[in-house]
DNA sequence: CGGCGGTCCTGTCAGC
DNA sequence: TGCTGACAGGACCGCC
């Protein structure tokens, strides 16, 4: 489910219920997501105030007061929620976390894919939102490439952050094919690439994210930016600019959308 | 080294 | 209505 700016949604919507506040219990009701989560996590998260939420990627971040900061991964599926007082567990809440204050916050992830981990103390992959991130690193990880760039893109080694939603809009943007060669992409494509992923995702961000199946923030809102979609998921109907019909192929085993005429190699 | 396919899970939806 | 198979926003692992 979630990318880049689905996570920073639910983060921005988790950090009033969570920062400056301690946590009182911490519980796991199962471990054994993607990756076991750290059997002595909960132990050293218990009693700690959450200092910070910050994010990197697809990745949120907890700093915890004394260290031992947390990593929350959503992987397809994962989602939060937050309550006021302690409501009943449901199916697949997996971590339930309640602060001091009585706030409740739940876990939950149906398919599993999402793990929790001690947060890494350096980060693989630029955060396509941060300063590091420019026109100039981005022809740096294409230069000599021959994946396609879209391919390229979904690569969280070299930019965290970008899934298959928004690799296929990005594209789109910048009138790029996105099978083409990443090393083949022409310097003023880069550019135009650079500044499409930084404003797909931003507009996404400002929309809530996107919501397919099950995304919601933290207060059950659902998200608006499918509704912006210029690509993704409209294979046969018309291009919002040309109206052609979108075409859908399979890159790597993911689908890809782009407009064959809009999208020129 | 780099790219691709298979795999991990569950839920949903299209098609018969 | 009920079953079956395909597919889903991610990412690791092994293979070529």
């Amino acid at each position: 489910m979630p990318e880049l700016p689905e996570v920073e949604t639910v983060r921005q919507g988790l950090a009033s219920w969570v920062e400056g506040r301690r946590i009182e219990s911490f519980a796991l009701k199962r471990a054994d997501l993607r990756r076991l989560i750290p059997a002595d996590l909960p132990g050293k998260a218990k009693g700690k105030t959450i200092l910070k939420t910050e994010r990197h990627g697809k990745t949120m971040v907890w700093r915890l007061e004394g260290g031992h900061d947390i990593a929350w991964h959503l992987g397809m599926s994962g989602s939060f929620r937050a309550n006021a007082g302690k409501a009943p567990l449901g199916k697949h809440d997996h971590v339930e976390i309640i602060l001091m204050d009585g706030t409740q916050i739940v876990f939950n992830d149906p398919r599993r894919f999402g793990n929790l981990t001690y947060a890494p103390k350096d980060w693989q992959g630029v955060d396509p939102l941060t300063q590091g991130f420019t026109a100039e690193a981005l022809a740096a990880m294409t230069a000599g490439r021959k994946a396609p760039v879209k391919a390229l893109l979904l690569d969280q080694r070299l930019i965290a952050g970008i899934g298959n939603i928004y690799a296929s809009e990005a594209c789109f943007l910048a009138k790029l094919r996105p099978e083409t060669p990443s090393g083949a992409v022409k310097p003023a494509t880069i550019k135009k690439l650079h500044a499409a992923i930084q404003k797909v995702l931003k507009d996404a961000i400002q929309s809530g994210g996107s919501s397919l199946r099950n995304h919601m923030t933290v207060d059950g809102d659902t998200g608006k930016f499918q509704h912006r979609f210029n690509v993704y998921g409209r294979t046969g109907q018309p291009c919002r600019v040309c109206k052609t019909p979108i075409l859908k192929i399979v890159q790597a085993g993911r689908s890809t959308f782009f407009c064959p005429v809009c999208q020129a190699f």
